[in-house]
RNA sequence: GCGAGAGUGGCGGAACGGCAGACGCGCCAGCCUUAGGAGCUGGUUCCCGCAAGGGAAUGGGGGUUCAAGUCCCUCCUCUCGCACCA
């Protein structure tokens, strides 16, 4: 016998496959077509396990839908600029570029070996002009629109990658990569105006059905959306008024107090030439000592200070103190607040530490309240509204509506809302991304570079020290330019983009990656868009995902394409983790992928990090499962090896024996095959569940070799039997079809060694051209069925029966059951529930 | 605090409200082998029992139902996200 080789089998195949590969266009029916996208990997050096995962998914995904007739787009590229590169410029004198497209060869080559039938005469690299390109082009059409914009303003620093990070990039006050804490730092930079599409971004949640709830609730709260109404307070001494945001006008009669942000620009002003003027400003001084992560973690004494100065409760009339509070954000509302200790817990505390009055004016459902007594704030939003002049005895609900109503009136104020999303600042400090397409002019000012003047070309010979600062700065060549407008001396921004920037519409460059004079083609972009299988790390929640909605509308927008969403279906896929941990250097951990192809190859290694967890769950490594699904496919290729002869003869015959004319034997074989299918089938295309695909592929098997073992023996080609029953050409037929079944059905999970195998049973051509087997309902019927007797609702005894046998058969026989006499003796029956084909539950 | 998800054998994990533990790992016994970290066969939730069989069991408690891992209420634990957001 023929053993099975994987080192022999996997290269030769992938070296056929990648010759033979004929590139999907965009012909055909648009209802067909399939775009099945993985996260693209940033070129690290090697891949790890995480990836394996990640692409076998999209793998099995791809190869099954092709295999069921759909037009299938399954490209990959790099996330190709990054900060690991520059790192190693500085550490090792590297040029970042070397260094990037050196470990893409090597991580190219890793793909490969796994058998991931990916596209790549689509393959994109985002740190090449010909892509960089098109993020210069789309930062001029949002500058065009105002969606981009320079400001100065306080931003995260990460003190460790010398740059500045966006809000989505500070996880725990920590910087997203390297787990630094970040710090503020004032700073001029541009802006990506994603706030302008908050409501949108929101809204477009409700409709993504195909997402996985976790991911759309950390998109909701990230835009955290909060509707009230904006206030004008105004000064006591009519200099002005302060404008507050509050979600809950209807407490406005409530309000004894206002606080401000230490960084509010009215600080200043009002305690000029107050006696209480060096205390705020010792306060707002410590205050802004108060570091992001102390911030976070709420992990500070509540405090304030009075600054002599007071505003009129606009409907009251009543003058109340203005305080600067240390809890107050500066970037979120309008940086003031009006504080209703009644109504708000902070707003309580802060009133009882500092003898500020508690004005109570909405009632619970028992009117049980008192505002002196009370022992914590009342922030339900239910009862009713008391001491509120012309509200008092309305709703709270009615309370708020009628009041945001009367402020609009008397232009007090107005309904609005808030968002926590902030502008996604995108300039970072350093060499290995995208120039920022813009020129400084001192008789023009800021201007863009022109349109035909793309790309900016991020030039070669820039020093790399590590010690801060943008690198392009040090390049005179680069940033001394001439100002397109006056034909002055200008020069670059030398600021380069966010990476995230270039993964944001990655996807659409896929459509037409190959575009010289426009970021994609629209009617590839419109055929293939939107994805309909995206698939990645849970990480991208909120940063990647956003962005590319983001980025999705205002390409939409600018009349690019129709999409309105990138990802129609999102598969969130859970970590590789060892000893109950994320696979990682600093604890020792790792496996590498290559020593696992090495030993056991590509195909166990797909069948391992696809049966031992549904795909979004955590993986947890286990060497000795991995042998199991190395066991597994030794055992199919004997199986196969060991009747490829007779399967060979067997393809004579046209088509495997119907019902009335197969043995029992036959029967039994062609309803596993068929029920096997259906099986299959329903697993894949509900929720990708892998594992229970593999599994039942794994009980067809046992049953095919138990099928076999009696008739066939060890001869190695049992048509003849040792001692039993003698097998018909309807039995090897029926072998036939169970065999090729198998191994189709396996295929988009074990790629090389079912490819190798279909070519042992006699095909020509290759496993994937094959079409996915439909199951015949008349074969998904069992010859008998078992019916579950129950007494009381217990199992008792069960039936075999044949499916069509009626209910009153059925109680017949089921009242004649021996197992069933002790416990219906002497009783009467006086329910029965009858389940057809499933069960009878007597109730006595 | 708010929100989402989860809790099932020794382990990974299966179960349209209808046989709990599919499939795999591990373990036990046997076969085959000069040998086995190979292969094959059988067994493997717990308790009582020689067995037939019986009982218990899906984080705890309660409920709905002929029937609950699954639905409802409640409590506990864990994971993740957001968080002085006014």
């Amino acid at each position: 016998m023929i053993k099975y080789d994987h080192t022999q089998i996997e290269p030769a195949w992938q070296a056929r496959w990648l010759a033979q590969q004929t590139p999907v266009t965009e012909e055909g029916d648009r209802d067909r077509k399939y775009y099945c996208l993985v996260m693209f990997p940033y070129p690290s050096g090697r891949i790890h396990m995480g990836h394996v995962r990640n692409y076998t998914i999209g793998d099995v995904i791809a190869r099954s839908q092709r295999l069921r007739g759909r037009h299938v787009l399954h490209p990959m590229g790099w996330d190709a600029f990054g900060l690991p590169a520059e790192n190693a410029a500085i550490e090792q004198g590297v040029h970042p570029a070397s260094w990037t497209m050196h470990n893409i060869s090597y991580m190219k080559q890793q793909l490969q070996r796994l058998g991931i039938s990916y596209d790549w005469k689509r393959e994109i690299t985002t740190c090449r002009p010909d892509y960089y390109h098109w993020n210069q082009w789309f930062f001029l059409k949002m500058y065009e629109r105002d969606l981009a914009y320079r400001k100065r303003s306080s931003l995260n620093w990460c003190p460790k990658c010398l740059t500045v990070l966006a809000n989505e990039q500070v996880i725990d006050g920590a910087c997203w990569r390297c787990d630094s804490a970040v710090t503020q730092k004032e700073l001029e930079q541009w802006f990506l105006r994603i706030t302008a599409y908050a409501e949108e971004l929101l809204a477009g949640c409700d409709r993504l059905t195909g997402w996985p709830e976790r991911v759309l609730t950390m998109q909701r709260n990230w835009i955290g959306k909060s509707e009230g109404a904006e206030v004008k307070f105004p000064l006591q001494d009519r200099s002005g008024t302060i404008t507050i945001f509050t979600t809950r006008p209807d407490t406005l009669y409530g309000a004894t107090f206002m606080s401000l942000a230490p960084e509010h620009p009215l600080v200043e002003r009002l305690i000029q030439g107050k006696p209480e003027a060096a205390a705020v400003r010792a306060f707002v001084q410590e205050a802004g000592r108060l570091d992001r992560t102390a911030r976070l973690t709420g992990n500070f004494e509540k405090a304030g200070v009075f600054t002599g100065t007071h505003a009129i409760n606009p409907l009251t009339g009543q003058p109340i103190p203005i305080w600067v509070a240390n809890f107050v954000l500066m970037d979120y509302g309008t940086g003031a607040i009006m504080a209703v200790p009644a109504h708000d817990q902070r707003d309580f505390e802060f009133a009882k530490k500092y003898g500020i009055p508690v004005r109570l004016v909405v009632q619970n459902g028992d009117r049980s309240l008192r505002a002196e007594t009370m022992p914590d704030a009342y922030p339900e939003e239910a009862g009713w509204m008391v001491d509120s002049g012309p509200f008092t005895g309305l709703s709270q609900a009615e309370g708020k509506a009628k009041i945001i109503g009367h402020l609009a009136e008397h232009t007090l104020g107005k309904r609005t809302v808030n968002y926590r999303l902030r502008d996604w600042g995108i300039s970072r400090q350093r060499y290995w991304g995208t120039p920022i397409p813009i020129l400084y002019c001192d008789a023009c000012g800021v201007v863009p570079v022109p349109e035909e003047q793309l790309p900016v070309l991020l030039p070669r010979d820039v020093p790399f020290t590590g010690k801060g600062g943008s690198p392009l700065a040090e390049s005179a060549e680069f940033v001394q330019t001439t100002c397109p407008r006056c034909g002055g001396k200008a020069r670059r921004e030398t600021d380069t983009m966010d990476t995230f920037f270039d993964s944001s519409w990655y996807f659409l460059r896929y459509t037409a990656p190959r575009e010289t004079d426009r970021p994609f083609r629209r009617e590839a972009a419109d055929y293939w868009m939107p994805v309909d299988q995206y698939i990645g790390g849970i990480e991208h929640a909120v940063l990647h995902l956003l962005y590319s909605r983001f980025f999705t509308k205002v390409i939409r927008d600018l009349g690019l394409t129709s999409a309105d969403e990138p990802f129609t279906n999102l598969l969130t896929q859970g970590m590789v983790i060892k000893d109950g941990a994320k696979m990682s250097k600093s604890k020792g951990n790792v496996v590498d992928p290559n020593v696992l192809i090495e030993r056991y190859g590509a195909d166990t290694a797909r069948l391992f990090s696809l049966f031992a967890a549904p795909p979004e769950k955590d993986l947890e490594w286990d060497d000795q499962a991995v042998e199991g699904a190395s066991r597994f496919l030794h055992r199919v290729w004997r199986l196969v090896i060991d009747h490829a002869g007779q399967v060979v003869r067997a393809s004579g015959a046209v088509s495997p024996p119907d019902s009335d004319q197969a043995s029992p034997r036959a029967q039994t074989l062609r309803r596993a095959t068929h029920q096997t299918i259906h099986k299959v089938t329903a697993d894949l295309d509900r929720h990708f569940q892998f594992n229970t695909a593999i599994a039942a592929l794994m009980e067809f098997y046992n049953l095919i070799a138990q099928w076999q073992a009696p008739v066939s023996g060890n001869s190695g080609d049992g048509v003849k039997a040792a001692g039993g029953a003698k097998a018909t050409d309807g039995d090897a037929t029926a072998l036939a079809e169970a065999l090729r079944t198998l191994l189709v059905l396996l295929s988009p999970f074990a790629p090389h060694l079912t490819e190798e195998l279909w070519q042992r049973l006699g095909h020509r051509g290759s496993i994937f051209a094959e079409h996915w087997p439909e199951a015949e309902p008349r074969w998904l019927k069992d010859e008998l069925v078992t019916i579950i007797l129950q007494i009381n609702g217990k199992l008792r005894s069960q039936l075999q029966v044949p499916p069509e046998l009626d209910e009153l058969e059925i109680e017949t026989r089921a009242l004649a059951d021996p197992k069933l006499q002790p416990w219906i003796e002497g009783k009467t029956i006086r329910k029965r529930i009858y389940v057809p084909g499933r069960l009878l539950n007597l109730v006595v």
